[in-house]
DNA sequence: AGGCCTTTGAAGGTG
DNA sequence: CACCTTCAAAGGCCT
């Protein structure tokens, strides 16, 4: 049975938060993927075997999505235009002959993921990539909420991009290193960062009012570098030492959205909150006039409300939704997301073990990190802030049964 | 303006 | 323990 390095890579050992379900999902998938992966030489696979089970895949995936030609294995184009149309019901027609036509195009460079190394392809962001190969911009691979950032931050604060591509520093570069060569001296220690080894209690480092979630620049420079919770229990330190840049290379800045990281730390200039807080709606608060309207009790019950969400730490197919979207919207020349994420979803499941095990490390560093950042934080907490239909609809569901049964009852 | 769609995985709740 | 529900991201679409 295939198993991750669930704390070989530096975590500590004690890494208690290696998911089981990983190895579950691997499980589920091990003899099937056994099959076709193992006859892959290295890269290069079989793209008819491969674009076989996917076909396959669909099969079960799309449901009744109607895929048109499958099940009858391996015939080139067609199958691979097959998936890429299996849009989400609501699509419009036009939408979906568009992707259908675009399908072979979105093929083409359907497979190359399939040898993508999640690492490999952050050096695929190289700091002026705007003028090269990549003429989307590309999102990170770490989650936006990805205090992991925070420590590429502290190598980019110096230095400012020409465009608004979305940079990763050199230190993703050495994460993607098989021989990271050895880190410089402390990166707290040469600038002077306070990281508490113990740190029980870090959510007051992202402490931020939603107010301030709104005024943060495009752009955001660093008068000081963000605090990063470093502690050795993390384990993150191991697993990314630094990067051995040259002295006075310019590191890049960040200027994507997602990337608009801070450290929220009392007293720290920049204030600028972590991405995983956000305000619980793009409103902007009251004015105080405003809010002297207010009694008490509304106050209070509206600061409760208002009170910022830690989202969820990025599951592994998370963050490789996030880092595929682009490119997979520049292949099929798609924007609705769930189109998208029905390819991506197979793609998901056509990478190897090993490439899967890298967003599988990744996501459980988040959780990791996540954990400590935030202790007394529960999934649970953001339950029911979003209303979602199936809910009503099960509730729906419910009340009609619980109507028929009342019936019968009657009856 | 805000929910829906769509995907997988994690986590909490329930019987 | 198995199963169910909710949320995480994303952006066009729909009400």
């Amino acid at each position: 049975m295939p198993q991750l390095d669930s704390g070989g890579g530096g975590a500590g050992g004690g890494d208690d938060l290696g998911a089981p379900d990983e190895l579950l999902a691997f499980q589920d998938e091990g003899e099937e993927q056994d099959k076709s992966r193992d006859s892959a030489a290295g890269p290069e696979r079989d793209l008819a075997e491969l674009k076989s089970s996917l076909v396959n895949e669909s099969e079960g995936a799309a449901g009744g999505a109607g895929v048109p030609g499958a099940g009858a294995g391996a015939r080139g184009e067609d199958e691979v235009g097959a998936e890429v149309s299996a849009c989400p019901r609501r699509s419009s027609p036009a939408a979906a002959e568009l992707t259908r036509l675009k399908a072979p195009e979105c093929a083409s460079g359907m497979y190359k993921d399939t040898v993508y190394s999640a690492f490999n392809l952050l050096m695929h962001y190289p700091p002026h990539s705007g003028a090269g190969q990549h003429p989307q911009p590309q999102p990170p691979l770490i989650s936006p909420h990805s205090p992991l950032l925070l420590l590429i931050f502290q190598h980019n604060k110096a230095s400012q991009p020409a465009h608004g591509v979305p940079q990763l520093s050199p230190l993703y570069e050495h994460f993607s290193s098989p021989h990271p060569t050895a880190a410089p001296a402390d990166i707290s220690q040469k600038q002077g960062v306070h990281r508490p080894l113990q740190t029980p209690d870090l959510s007051g480092f992202y402490s931020l009012t939603s107010s301030s979630m709104g005024q943060l620049p495009h752009t955001v420079s660093w008068p000081s570098p963000p605090l990063y919770p470093l502690s050795p229990s993390c384990g993150y330190r191991q697993h990314f030492p630094a990067p051995t840049a040259a002295p006075g290379t310019p590191y890049p800045r960040f200027t994507h959205p997602s990337l608009m990281l801070g450290s929220g730390v009392p007293g720290h200039p920049a204030a600028i909150p972590h991405p995983a807080i956000v305000p619980p709606s793009g409103k902007q608060e009251l004015q105080p006039y405003d809010r002297s309207l207010k009694t008490q009790a509304e106050s209070k019950a509206e600061k409760e409300a208002k009170k910022p969400t830690i989202k969820k730490p990025l599951n592994a197919f998370m963050l490789y939704m996030k880092e595929m979207r682009a490119k997979v919207i520049a292949e099929c020349t798609l924007k609705e997301s769930a189109a998208i994420n029905q390819i991506l979803g197979r793609r998901w499941h056509a990478l190897s073990r090993e490439e899967q095990a890298k967003y599988y490390e990744l996501a459980r560093k988040e959780r990791q990190l996540h954990m400590q950042l935030y202790p007394g934080w529960s999934a649970r907490d953001n339950y029911g802030k979003k209303k979602r239909r199936s809910r009503e609809k099960h509730q729906e569901s419910n009340t009609a049964l619980l109507t028929a049964s009342l019936c019968q009852t009657h009856l």
